[in-house]
Order: C-alpha cells, then sequence, then structure tokens
DNA sequence: CGGATTTGACCCGCGC
DNA sequence: GCGCGGGTCAAATCCG
C-alpha cells in the first residue's frame, strides 16, 4: 500500500465504540469518504464522478440507534471534528479507487494498484514456472492473450472495495468461504497483510487484511472482484437469520464484513455512499435492526450490502 | 487423509 | 539496469 492512501487510511478518525448498544448499527460509523478505495467504474464509470464533492461528502455517522433517515447535523461527525483530526486530504485526492492506472487515483497504493497483480497475474506467472508444460490449449490460448492484453494496453483491473472494521479478529466473517495464499509484511507495520480468495470454484474474488499500525483494533478489509456464486448454503443459513429471505436470492458481488456487537464496521469516504443514505434509511437492514435483538453470537450480523443495497448493485452474475 | 495454512521463493511493476 | 515493495505460488506443514 502506498504511503499515501496508507496515511489516508490510519488517519481517519472514527467515533468511539458504542458496542454496548444492543443494536447492530450502533456500531456502524460512516466517516470520511476519503478512505474508502474503490473502483470508479464500478458504479459510475467515469473517473470525474469519483472525485468527492464535499458537501456531498460531508461525513456522517450512524453513533445512535436513532434511524438514519433521520440524520440531522448532529448525527454527522462534524468536518471540524474531522479536521482536527485527521490529515485531511484534499478531497480530489481521495479518490476511492482501485481503478486501473486509467483513472486518476491519486494513492499509489496497494489498494488502487495491487491489482497489477491481478487475475490474471497468476496465469501468467504459472507459464512461467512449472506449470508451462502442463498447460492445456485452451488456457494457454487465454494466457497469451493475457499477455497480449497486458503488453498492449493497460489492464482491465476488477473492481475493488475497501473498508475498516473495529475488530479483535483479522479475518472478518463475511459470509464466504476464503482460503488464505499468502501473507506479507507491511513496510512500516508489525502488522502483516494476508491474502484470501475466495475458494468457490471459478470465482476469482479476492480480499486483503491488514491491520493498521497506528490503531491496532482497526482492521482494513479490501474486496477485489466480484462473486459469481451465491453464499455458501452452510453460511446462508446462519445470515439468513437475520435477513429478509429476498435479498439472499441474489448472490452479492461483494460481501461486506459483519457489522457485530464486537466490530465495529467503519465505513468512510465514498461519495457513492453518500448519495445511499437514503437507501441504507430504507434498507431492511435498517428495518431490522430496528426489530432484531442484539445479536447473540458473531454470526450473527448484518451485511453491508444490505444496508446499503444500492451500493452493491454492480454487475449482475454471469 | 483431505483441506487449510504457513512461508520462502519468485514474479512483476515502478521509481531512481 | 537495479533495487524495492507488493502480490502470488507452491511445497511443506498443520489440523480436524
Amino acid at each position: 500500500m502506498g504511503d499515501e492512501l496508507r496515511d489516508l487510511y490510519y488517519h481517519q478518525p472514527f467515533q468511539e465504540d458504542i458496542r454496548h448498544d444492543s443494536s447492530m448499527v450502533q456500531n456502524i460509523h460512516m466517516l470520511d469518504p476519503s478512505f474508502m478505495s474503490y473502483t470508479s467504474e464500478y458504479l459510475h464509470g467515469s473517473s470525474s464522478d469519483y472525485i468527492t464533492n464535499n458537501s456531498l461528502g460531508k461525513p456522517f455517522g450512524f453513533s445512535t440507534p436513532s434511524p438514519p433517515s433521520s440524520l440531522k447535523d448532529d448525527d454527522i461527525i462534524k468536518q471540524d471534528h474531522m479536521d482536527a483530526n485527521v490529515n485531511y486530504i484534499n478531497n480530489n485526492d481521495v479518490v476511492v479507487g482501485g481503478g486501473g492506472s486509467e483513472t486518476p487515483v491519486t494513492p499509489n497504493s496497494s489498494i488502487s494498484n495491487s491489482s497489477s497483480n491481478g487475475d490474471h497475474d497468476d496465469s501468467n506467472k504459472k507459464d512461467k514456472q512449472v506449470k508451462d508444460e502442463t498447460l492445456e490449449d485452451g488456457e494457454d490460448a487465454s494466457k497469451k492473450e493475457s499477455k497480449a492484453k497486458k503488453k498492449g494496453e493497460k489492464k482491465q483491473r476488477p473492481p475493488k472495495f475497501a473498508f475498516m472494521t473495529k475488530s479483535e479478529v483479522d479475518h472478518l466473517e463475511d459470509g464466504y468461504r476464503w482460503r488464505k495464499y499468502g501473507q506479507k509484511a507491511v513496510k512500516n507495520s508489525p502488522y502483516p497483510r494476508s491474502y484470501y480468495r475466495c475458494t468457490s470454484q471459478k470465482c476469482q474474488v479476492k480480499k486483503r487484511v491488514e491491520r493498521s499500525y497506528q490503531d491496532p483494533s482497526i482492521v482494513i478489509t479490501t474486496y477485489e472482484g466480484q462473486h459469481n456464486h451465491h453464499l455458501p448454503a452452510t453460511l446462508r443459513g446462519s445470515v439468513a437469520r437475520m435477513l429478509n429471505p429476498s435479498m439472499l436470492a441474489q448472490p452479492s458481488p461483494l460481501m461486506a464484513p459483519q457489522a457485530s456487537f464486537h466490530q465495529e464496521f467503519i465505513m468512510s469516504q465514498m461519495p457513492q455512499f453518500y448519495g445511499h443514505a437514503n437507501a441504507f434509511a430504507n434498507s431492511s437492514m435498517y428495518h431490522h435492526q430496528q426489530q432484531m435483538q442484539l445479536p447473540h453470537s458473531h454470526h450473527d450480523y448484518g451485511l453491508l450490502q444490505d444496508m446499503v443495497p444500492s451500493m452493491f448493485n454492480l454487475k449482475q452474475e454471469p
């Protein structure tokens, strides 16, 4: 992760833990939009769209059980408050982004650039290594294609999506099954970064998990790609208990982590997010939390996609 | 025993 | 071209 974005991440303030409450949403804090890593094409397809407008990007948070729909200034994390605590970066620089290099992503971060080792890179590496001989024709062709693509033009990068979670555990349960395939030391941080891949066949979604070195209670998770399958059945059950069944009817391209009683989900500056504040307010997640009891285990959780459904209204599954 | 994790090696992009 | 840092591979190991 590049220094700029790292600073961006680690300097994000967040509200104090309110985990003692009985509502899940209490634990959700939407913060400075400057933090969210996000591919512009993901939602807009235009690089200009994801430059944050300050007025729109005004940070807000749900610090109390008060409904998001009744958001008032008092509910919002004040900009000046944030300024006092943060190296506030010009929103124009704080593009969320994963985007390819064609997008004006300022932070030269792993989050925005790491996809240089995206889906095709694996094969590129492999065909330079042992598997070269065992390649099938189709595979070989696709690899060559990807290679040529790589040479000729900038690589298409999968959408990315990052967020911070206040959590004691590194790897947050998010409903999908992941296999860890790597771990690297993070420069200037005592905490390693872990790399996970979705275990579902043909699903190329990856995620990176690392802990903030400035606030070790914060876990930074970056998703890359979109799931092309439903939730694993075994996990859907536990999720379903909390959710409207209709939500599970659609596979989600991305699954956000739980915001459970012991994990605070910290969202930050994502312009799109503010635009969807109403979506959140109207979301069943909100209504559910109005009706539900405190989750009794960490398997009981809400999902970001349910809190802000339109945020996850991305590509359809293949 | 099979699946998941660990971990050192390797690859690649980028800046100098 | 070289070195560095990030990302991935894959053999070894762990574990249920």
